[in-house]
DNA sequence: TACATATCATAAGTACACATACCAATAGCG
DNA sequence: CGCTATTGGTATGTGTACTTATGATATGTA
């Protein structure tokens, strides 16, 4: 019976949880008031503005009453714009404000740059293999999570403006 | 610049919540109440008799004071017994109960059985790969996190009862 | 022994992360 | 058109996961 610490759980949690306080140690340096979520959701809103919140939840993994709390956070510090879809009024239309779309462009060389950090204990040919590894077991395990990736178009435009 | 995708942190975060989700469903399939924490703290408990709240904390790397939440919840569940310890009177010594000592020896071979059902998307030896490069990767980073493992040496015993 | 320092637990506050249930609104179907 | 099913957002509740502050107690040192 192998102990907590070879467990996979363990292991990815220990990980999940370096990964989160890297970014956040790395933000507080950087003089930024942003999480990783929030980070994720503004991302989203600039590849699709006027994306509404289901669509983005499923866009970045995560689940509808979650990110409703984002976006209250997000709208709060006058980074993101919500308002009610003209198509669905049960929708909420999001776009990022000039401030968002500022602070966004600041902070995503930051967050490219960070993410090294997060694997600086393995070579980089270490990196690359855990890298794909991670792909694989999440693209596999996608149906399995709670709120699974929905992926989207590339090209697509929001349908629901 | 690569997209959020195929960056680390994301990556980390959906195998975590894919790794979550499976123990939840496992637990609830198997009929048991029981969350990765709950499973750490008592495996912990066990394993150290009369550990305190802090040292129990640095066993399994969390935060002191979410801890103590979970502790309460173990306590108010019957699983774990929580005593003002006689050594140091701030400290709490924490115990398995009986009916803690039968719900882990129950639930221990499904967490170990359900290790690889995280990973089903990868085939043996790319899990035998992941497994070395997280644990490489959680040990070289395990300074950065919040809540660092402190290793505990295997045949100590309490000191604090 | 007096005192500064450190440690254990808890409290309060913030931010996820999810389940569940609800309401308003849309969409599919006969 | 009316009925039913589904969907978008919110509210509530539970359980992490962390920060900062506080009180009680220990500990090291002068």
């Amino acid at each position: 019976m192998p102990e907590i610490y070879e467990m996979a759980g363990h292991l990815i949690r220990r990980l999940n949880q370096i990964s989160a306080s890297v970014f956040a140690d790395r933000m507080a340096r950087e003089g930024r008031e942003l999480t990783p979520v929030q980070f994720a959701a503004l991302t989203a809103v600039e590849a699709e503005p006027g994306i509404d919140q289901a669509t983005l939840a499923g866009a970045i993994a995560y689940d509808r009453a979650t990110i409703g709390g984002v976006v209250d956070r997000l709208e709060q510090k006058g980074l993101i714009e919500r308002t009610v879809s003209r198509k669905d009024r049960r929708a909420r239309t999001l776009c990022l404000t000039e401030k968002g779309r500022r602070l966004l462009d600041e902070v995503r060389p930051i967050v490219w740059d960070l993410q090294k950090d997060i694997l600086a204990g393995l070579d980089p040919s270490e990196q690359k293999d855990l890298l794909a590894l991670l792909k694989k077991a999440t693209d596999a395990g996608n149906a399995l999570a709670r709120a699974p990736l929905q992926p989207r178009d590339r090209g697509e435009k929001a349908k629901v403006l």
